[in-house]
DNA sequence: TATAATAATGACTAGACGGTCATTTGTCAA
DNA sequence: TTGACAAATGACCGTCTAGTCATTATTATA
């Protein structure tokens, strides 16, 4: 196990340096200080890793988002998910620099659908945010693509430029021209017409309850004894035989959600319960 | 020359949908009907070819946008610059969607230089489009990434979905957008400190009296008796030895400016003669 | 038609790549 | 110390690549 995570974050870093394509198996097995032979006992392909690599990481990115929002009030919301959104992006800035570069580059199929399908969770959070914020306005899909064209740039920019970057003041800047935008502009570009167009090609990705269920079986053999391991059993019983109040399942979803290899199960699991602080 | 010609567009058609790097030699010279010395006739090397095709389009791109907003008056000037950008990518799709692709991902260290620079140049048009619009706001860096995200955004939207698009009202909204910005947003994140910091990666490449000289004697080998040629003539002799009337060297600049193999010439020119018609 | 000059060919080179597998090394309990 | 099992190795395979160059075909000139 520890040798799946020395090979995920040395041949991330080459990755962010170099690309995924330019980057060869040897390269990777040489900087871990491994044979070709473990890398691939470790991961069946290259490509098995780089899937690994997405998975991983947008879990975390979209769960951290989605945790932000659900617990904002109104005031501060659009703060809170641009806030979020950076934060988790200069925390794992290697990872976003490969995903910058590899985005609408990937001819892996199971890459881009993989890609595809987080970037609707992420649009699906927007969507949300806005008609929370300002109702069902004409505008709505044009700000959300608005509010994705800010994320992109200014990520660039915190990337790639070595600049001392102040995340409150550029979350609060977008906060202040994502308002502006919404109260202010009018036409519409992406009409309610358009965006169906768009959908067409969506990825129905429904997570079944039998699915969140492996997937918490599978997280509870991975966890030693903890806090943790001991909440998600619970919240396993709670899914099966309901009985414990809201309140209780909320402690529960409260502890599991910041370690990194829960964050996901707690994101299906605020779902599922639709559980909601405000 | 027509063989250079044949491999740009050929080329060109795979890069888009492959890309780059995925893209053969071999399938290049195949898709030609053409042998694989033949290439290396027309080409030094592969990397020679996406240089040559770089400065093709980003050349017209340039020029094209400047014109337009040489040309425009205050009241039209967004939408004309929006609608300039939007229609020169829906003519040149295939170079746009190489061009995408390869924008983050490239590490042939002369391509990212020429597409820096090129970078630079639309950022300068931009600065220079706000200030003559808005004055010296402290959101003017702000703006200039704001458009630029803007056009990114949707530039992808137009070419790998197949939405019928209307340019016309897209320019529209994003003309609003943008004014509404400049007007109600306030807080600046790009001050002019962190603008400077920036711009110490700038490439300063100042195109000198003798180049542009040396550029219009190879257009006008290679053209063939036109108006085209007669005014490039024209204008060699006015740059030695100034003697026109403004209005002439306008007329005469005119004529050169919608020849594809003129626009850069015409766009050099412009700035040589510091000619606008406003 | 003969000759010189130019254009075009494609077999070939050298090297890099992802991935495999017979072999070796390390680690236990007995 | 032995034997059994698992972990790790790296030489090797087939395939692909950018780029070369001796050879051939085409064209222009005399």
């Amino acid at each position: 196990m520890a040798k799946k995570q020395l090979i995920m974050e040395k041949a991330l870093e080459l990755f962010a340096k170099q690309g995924f394509e330019a980057t060869s198996v040897q390269q990777i097995t040489e900087y871990c200080g491994i044979s070709k032979g473990a890398f691939y006992l470790a991961y069946k392909s290259k490509d098995e890793l780089i899937l690994a690599l997405l998975d991983h990481f947008m879990e975390q990115y979209i769960s951290n988002i989605d945790y932000t929002v659900k617990n904002s009030d109104n005031e501060s919301l659009l703060f809170s998910f641009y806030h979020s959104a950076f934060q988790t992006v200069q925390e794992h800035s290697n990872f976003a620099k490969l995903i910058i570069k590899e985005q609408a580059q990937t001819f892996n199929g199971e890459l881009f659908i993989k890609m595809q399908y987080y970037d609707q969770l992420l649009e699906q959070l927007i969507l949300a945010l806005i008609e929370r914020l300002f109702g069902d306005k004409a505008t709505k899909y044009d700000l959300i693509y608005t509010i994705r064209s800010f994320m992109n740039v200014y990520t660039g920019l915190l990337l790639f430029h070595n600049i001392p970057f102040d995340i409150e003041r550029l979350s609060q800047a977008l906060s202040e021209k994502t308002t502006v935008l919404a109260e202010h502009a009018t036409i519409p570009f992406i009409t309610e017409e358009v965006a169906m167009f768009m959908r067409e090609y969506r990825i129905e990705k429904e997570v079944s309850k039998e699915e969140v269920l492996e997937i918490m079986e599978q997280k509870i053999k991975e966890l030693e004894e903890s806090v943790e391991k001991e909440s998600l059993l619970l919240l396993k019983e709670e899914m099966i035989n309901p009985s414990y109040h809201s309140a209780i399942i909320a402690g529960l979803l409260e502890n599991i959600r910041s370690h990194p290899h829960c964050k996901w199960v707690a994101y299906l699991l605020r779902n599922y319960f639709g559980y909601e602080k405000n």
